[in-house]
DNA sequence: AGCACGCCGACT
DNA sequence: GTCGGCGTGCTC
């Protein structure tokens, strides 16, 4: 009986996207999990493939065959297949778009197509172009695209030719990115080797040196042994046919080992720490999740390294993730200090060598505790214990590509399989996963206190509708404009923060304090200036922008300011006090040399957008300014709040780290905004309990979560209007059983925020409803028979979930 | 996506 | 009668 495998293919699209039936020759040795290559489609074009499973049996219809193996030995584990599963009826992609996101570049192979010039050709029958191409393809095997460099824009056509006719034909060579690294060592053959080269001493001195080398220190690598005694390669190797050395290749990593001169010295965890530290380890032999809230400076990490050490002392493995700045150099230096070669360090600037490399460790159990970023998720760990998130209402644990996985779904995911606990650390968590820690899902650990004793920096809201009645135009305050001038007196430093995010734009009455709102969405409208529309990104809803405010009949403003000009503001109040600017135009130097600047030169002020919130910890600062408070809370997305709140709390918690106390100034148009006060007064509970309420109220996420499906394509008519079937046939859908039952809401077709990317234009459909499988396998339905139909083709289609931008 | 198959019009 | 255009439907 022949040996049948199920595959997945990689060449499949997620319409097609299923196990396939294929025949393995008997001379092939295959397991679950090899790689191989296989004839698909009516074209039999050569595709790569993944064995699922194997088994003996009598194929019930003719099966074609695989045609080779790609790994001799399972490159996949079964655990990996799992996942990649799983993602794929979570994220609505291909089984190989998953498993490529779990392991790492490296190890996948790049395809090329080349044309071959048949055995025999009748040179008489070409034309003057064919042959031309047929001379260039004599020389050697050529991709299309370098044969239509040499003989011009008609190849594609002539070789369509050729091929039909039989003079040439196409073949797949693969190549793997990255090869495995050896060192090449080398011994003595036998005992009596020098005594072998004692009459060769005065012919061949170097050799005999080698040999003496290799007598005295016993096996070396061979450049050491080049280096030390002069030795040439090729004297190495007569002497190994000699049969007087023997040389042997052995793996090695390319894993640089910069020198972290921190010392381990040991943690002592103050008494909250200790106590959050045993709550949690006892908690750890359960699998569930632990919300470590936080407050900033209240020593977190701290309590993530004695975990770790008390699980890898049980045997276990331990992964800590890390928003991608908070992967500072201190950050690595500490773990490398506490558990050297133990430690695997997977951050986004790694070599794929050297990321590679640390893959393979830490599969072969050498690395036991891996700290990184968020695709160090995948990090293939046996037997974890422990996976810590810190930070976790981070943006950068959702990857910015297809498939958008969320690196706490994929952690929370391992640890159910593996048995292991999840804890996400954060001073400002989700508004999900503080919900789900109200309610019992998860588990709660608290730590109050700010490691020695640091009072929280004073807080100012500066009310901006104030400043313009009052005759002030510009976008610095009175307030922050006093504390500035006394800070610049004392010689103490201070950050400007302007929190601008995405381009944008909303509407507001500087006098009352009104956001225009979309009627049936409860979200803000959207200020468009190529249609002077204020338009609504969920459903669609448009209507012409006022410039007058519907309530008090105030001007409309439009919140939308610029670092330049506030840069220019600044050198007016402020003419011979140096100004650093850090956003993304000055961000080219460098962002660390621009801190350091800042720190070593004591410049009076430091302006900056995103990035001088996280992670700055200078003695020098006592004074924070937040420029616009505004600009990300009045944004259509249901996170917005809870964005600012985090934003606003981790900036304020800037000011005064140091001896002296801090001071913060909020800048805003709505101080009465609760999520604002909250922020002022640093009180998450407060926040949370006003925004719980809200999403409640709204159906936002944890309540039901948001599905978007987009549909892309190059004729925006044609976009909307398959954008609109399948929203209508999706809310006729929604009305019948089983779904009734979902209380599914489609709203849209709407336009994405930015209509036209890469000359294809996106529009968009939002439905709302529960997680639960029988929906999403509704939606994918929807998408396969999308891609089915003829009329649907050159458009794309595709679906995330809970977006977190 | 990518490819062959087949049906129809134009040209040898 | 045959070549090649594109519309159609399938991928073990």
């Amino acid at each position: 009986m022949p040996q049948i495998a199920k595959v997945a293919v990689a060449a499949a699209t997620y319409a097609i996207d299923k196990p396939y039936d294929y025949v393995v020759p008997d001379e092939l040795i295959v397991a679950v999990g090899c790689r191989v290559l296989l004839p698909f489609g009516r074209g039999n074009r050569i595709s790569e493939a993944v064995i699922l499973g194997l088994r003996r049996g009598v194929p019930e219809k003719p099966l074609k065959s695989v045609r080779s193996v790609l790994d001799a030995e399972p490159l996949i584990t079964e655990k990996e297949i799992k996942l990649a599963l799983w993602m794929r009826q979570r994220y609505f992609c291909t089984f190989y778009d998953a498993i490529r996101t779990i392991l790492p570049a490296a190890v996948w192979y790049r395809y090329r197509e080349l044309w071959q010039l048949s055995k025999s050709v009748d040179w008489s029958a070409l034309t003057e172009q064919e042959a031309a191409v047929c001379r260039v393809l004599q020389e050697g095997d050529r991709e299309s695209d370098e044969l239509q460099e040499i003989c011009g824009e008609e190849v594609p056509q002539l070789l369509a030719d050729l091929k039909k006719r039989g003079i040439v034909s196409q073949a797949v060579e693969g190549n793997r990115r990255v090869q495995d690294k050896t060192v090449q060592f080398a011994s003595l053959a036998a005992d009596g080797a020098l005594e072998q080269m004692e009459r060769k001493k005065k012919s061949a001195p170097r050799q005999y040196d080698a040999v003496a080398f290799l007598h005295q220190f016993g096996e070396t690598a061979v450049h050491e042994l080049c280096y030390f005694t002069g030795v040439s390669r090729a004297a190495l190797r007569n002497l190994e046919k000699a049969g007087i050395i023997t040389l042997r290749e052995q793996e090695t990593y390319r894993i640089s080992t910069r020198d972290y001169s921190a010392a381990a010295e040991p943690i002592t965890l103050n008494e909250e720490q200790q106590q959050v530290y045993e709550q949690v380890l006892t908690q750890t032999p359960e699998p569930g999740v632990t919300l470590l809230q936080g407050v900033t400076g209240s020593g977190k990490t701290q309590v993530y390294i004695r975990l770790a050490q008390e699980l890898l002392q049980r045997g276990k493995t331990v992964m800590i993730l890390v928003p991608e700045i908070a992967l500072t150099p201190q950050m690595m230096a500490r773990f490398v200090a506490y558990f050297g070669d133990e430690v695997a360090l997977l951050h986004s600037a790694l070599r794929m060598t050297e990321r590679y490399d640390q893959w393979k460790r830490i599969r072969r159990g050498e690395a036991r505790i891996v700290l990184g970023t968020r695709s160090a998720v995948f990090a293939p760990l046996n037997d974890i214990g422990l996976i810590v998130l810190d930070e976790e209402q981070e943006n950068s644990y959702e990857s910015e590509n297809s498939p958008r996985y969320h690196a706490r779904d994929i952690a929370k995911y391992r640890c159910v399989q593996e048995g292991a606990r999840l804890l996400l650390g954060s001073a400002t968590p989700t508004v999900e996963t503080a919900y789900y820690a109200e309610n019992g899902a998860y588990q709660l650990a608290l730590l109050r206190r700010r490691y020695n004793e640091k009072r929280l920096p004073r807080v100012v809201v500066a009310d901006m509708r104030h400043e313009l009645r009052s005759g002030n135009m510009g976008c610095i305050s009175r307030a922050l404009y006093e504390e500035l001038r006394q800070n610049i007196e004392h010689g103490e430093q201070s950050i400007l923060f302007l929190n601008r995010r995405g381009s944008s734009r909303q509407l507001l009455c500087p006098n009352c304090g009104y956001v225009p709102q979309c009627p049936r969405c409860s979200v803000y409208l959207t200020y468009h200036s190529a249609n002077g529309r204020m338009m609504c990104h969920y459903c669609g809803h448009s209507e012409k922008a006022s410039e007058t405010c519907p309530d008090c009949g105030g001007y409309l403003k439009h919140i939308g300011i610029g670092t330049q000009k506030v840069e220019e503001e600044l050198h007016e109040l402020f003419p011979d006090t140096p100004v650093l600017r850090m956003d993304a135009d000055t961000v080219g130097e460098g962002h660390e040399k621009l801190l350091k600047t800042f720190e070593t030169k004591k410049i009076p002020i430091l302006l900056g957008t995103q990035m001088v919130a996280k992670g700055l910890d200078f003695e020098n600062v006592t004074l924070v300014g937040v420029l616009a408070a505004d600009l990300s809370l009045y944004v259509d997305h249901y996170r917005a709040s809870e964005r600012t709140f985090s934003l606003l709390t981790q900036v304020v918690g800037r000011a005064g780290r140091g001896e002296k106390a801090g001071r913060a100034v909020i800048q805003t148009y709505t101080p009465e905004n609760d999520v604002i006060q909250a922020a002022a007064q640093q009180d998450y509970d407060h926040f949370y309990q006003g925004e719980i309420r809200l999403r409640r109220l709204r159906r936002d996420p944890p309540f039901a979560d948001q599905f978007m499906i987009t549909v892309t394509g190059g004729e925006e008519e044609q976009v909307r209007r398959a954008c609109r079937e399948v929203a209508e046939s999706l809310r006729a859908a929604a009305k019948q059983p089983p779904y009734a039952a979902l209380e599914l809401e489609v709203l849209g077709p709407a336009p994405s925020p930015v209509v036209k990317v890469n000359n294809r234009y996106r529009y968009r459909i939002t439905v709302i409803g529960k997680n639960e499988k029988i929906f999403r396998d509704l939606l994918s339905s929807f998408m396969k028979e999308f891609a089915r139909r003829k009329e649907n083709r050159h458009m794309n289609i595709y679906t995330d979930c809970n977006r977190m931008d």
